[in-house]
DNA sequence: TCCGTTCATGTTGACGTAAACATGGCCACA
DNA sequence: TGTGGCCATGTTTACGTCAACATGAACGGA
């Protein structure tokens, strides 16, 4: 700075005026400074920006390294959604979804340069974890159960589960079979408790629940259960790779997908569309998840304390071809 | 730093000493320092330090946001190995994969905090943008074309290409079909060269190459293309999203695979293994990609200058059911 | 006992930037 | 013509840390 200053023929200071686009500089004055600056290859030293003012224009996300669908596209929506308001992204994977790796990955964000953070992990490993935020660093959590301390943004489970499993009714199938995600997530837990106050509040039969761990091998070890029981005409997967899993395991077993049973999803993945058959299944905003959770704490950055609030993301019903009428129903 | 000094009564290049973990300190003076610095919830400033040392500690990958498999793999690890190292990673993401927004990166990237960055984009497209990489800084190209500036980590794509066309021709097939990625994907041409290189060795008729876009929409395009020629007994699709659209078209026309054509992708998703028929493909080690790169950027960060060179990556070919004999083959 | 050495700890200054304050020229209005 | 105010620009200083040098106590060998 102090070279481009010399070169300029000015101070230091309008150099940084200049460089931070400040109104009060001479127009002439300004030409001069920006050509040395590009003359001299001068680029601003961040580290001494922000020991000047104290802001890093830096985000950091904290989340189990992008194994899912859903969170590859909520960072791929976060990052974008920084960008523009003028923050970089600093990502602070977690190697393996244990306690222990949680910590340490929280141990790693203390020591960041960040203006706020970003949480996009299952809530009960943020609580147990020996967690210690430094004070004050606006926090946003994402898909995650309610907090009174920081805001959340989550898509609407609940919401979802209830258009999957009142989609496969409407279609008159006497109950709705679920294959849930592993029973220490929140979103598991979540879909699932609002499949089952769809089943009651309908007056059908809650059958038992399967477990899956959302990945297609546990997929096709639950369609490999259901198999074995009667009356499975309408299966809920808790996501579209469980459901892909279920769809080979009936089509090994010669059981045709929509005619003799049903199949749904949850995520909408980018290749659901092209699953055989096609799979109905249900949208999830990861983008919307993703730019409200930056707005939320890039408000609560630059703006007022931001009050604990929840943000509710709808989710949508898309219907393709793995779903169809009961059988019973075909044959009336 | 003053604050803690103070309440542990010595001074402030004690407590840096202690907080970097130097040798010569009282172990008693260390102790009372730590508790001081728990006590008042002391973090070292990151700004203040890198202004001090010139390092960031940071590195800066820019790439086409996690439109895929490979990159959001290649991340992954990517992330994992650099928080080894002790770097964090700053995410410069490119919001369409258009000249103007990889220019548009490239100047966020400059005024970044970094002390070396991976570059994850087609090389056609970082040759073309108006790029001005701050001199010096330590770069790492992945899976792009040779470069003699900076040193490349790139997958074995002809070794790939080879293997999947091999594996079909020893299964019987008079020729093999080749459902290739974008011609302005570097990666596309060099599957595509190896396929075509494959086939005359072996003394084969070339057919035309059939032209998608790596997405599973494009594949399926490309398998009703294909449906239309005659004497299609194997395809290799440039990746496993396109096999899998490839596949759906296959099952709408009745045609059986691999009974009556087979189909290899390129990838290993961690789907594929669940498609119908679970996928015959290509493995890619992304992990070990992004982990030798983050090891070669590092040694350039830390070592002397590393000499540009280019590391490949093998990959594998894993069996599934989705290539079988050739028809003609089975009658004999 | 004296001096040299070692080691724990303290003091000073600099990294690059920008806020706060200072300066001096120019213009408008009385 | 004098005076007040505005505006472009310059000067000083502090942000938090750590390298370099300074200090002084303790200890060992002659």
């Amino acid at each position: 700075m102090a070279d481009v200053a010399r070169h300029a023929g000015v101070s230091t200071q309008t150099v940084s005026r200049v460089s931070n686009g400040l109104s009060n500089v001479e127009p002439a004055t300004r030409d001069r400074v920006l050509a040395s600056m590009r003359e001299l290859g001068y680029r601003p030293n961040r580290a001494a920006r922000a020991l000047r003012s104290g802001q890093y224009r830096t985000i950091g996300v904290i989340m189990f390294t992008l194994s899912s669908f859903g969170n590859m596209r909520t960072l791929e929506s976060i990052s974008i959604a920084a960008a523009r308001a003028g923050y970089s992204i600093t990502l602070i994977p977690v190697e393996e979804p244990t306690q222990e790796h949680v910590t340490k990955a929280f141990a790693r964000l203390a020591e960041q340069a960040v203006d706020g953070i970003v949480i996009v992990i299952e809530a009960h490993f943020v609580s147990q974890a020996d967690v210690e935020l430094p004070e004050g660093l606006p926090v946003v959590v994402i898909d995650s159960s309610e907090r009174d301390d920081y805001p959340v943004v989550d898509t609407d489970q609940a919401m979802g589960a209830q258009l999957a499993t009142q989609h496969l009714l409407d279609l008159g199938h006497d109950t709705v079979w679920h294959v849930a995600g592993p029973s220490d997530s929140y979103s598991a837990t979540r879909r699932e408790a609002s499949w089952r106050a769809t089943l009651e509040r309908a007056g059908r039969a809650v059958p038992p629940v399967v477990r899956g761990d959302w990945t297609t091998a546990s997929g096709y070890r639950a369609g490999i259960d259901l198999l074995q029981r009667e009356g499975v005409t309408a299966v809920f997967a808790g996501n579209d790779q469980m459901a892909l899993g279920i769809l080979r395991a009936f089509h090994e077993a010669g059981r045709r997908v929509p005619d003799e049973v049903s199949v749904i999803g949850f995520d909408d993945m980018a290749e659901s569309d092209s699953f055989w058959p096609p799979l109905t299944t249900i949208h999830q905003r990861f983008d919307v998840v993703g730019q409200t959770g930056i707005e939320v704490l890039v408000a609560e950055i630059e703006g007022q304390q931001a009050l604990p609030e929840t943000f509710m993301v709808e989710t949508r019903l898309v219907v393709r071809e793995s779903t169809g009428p009961a059988p019973s129903v075909r044959l009336a």
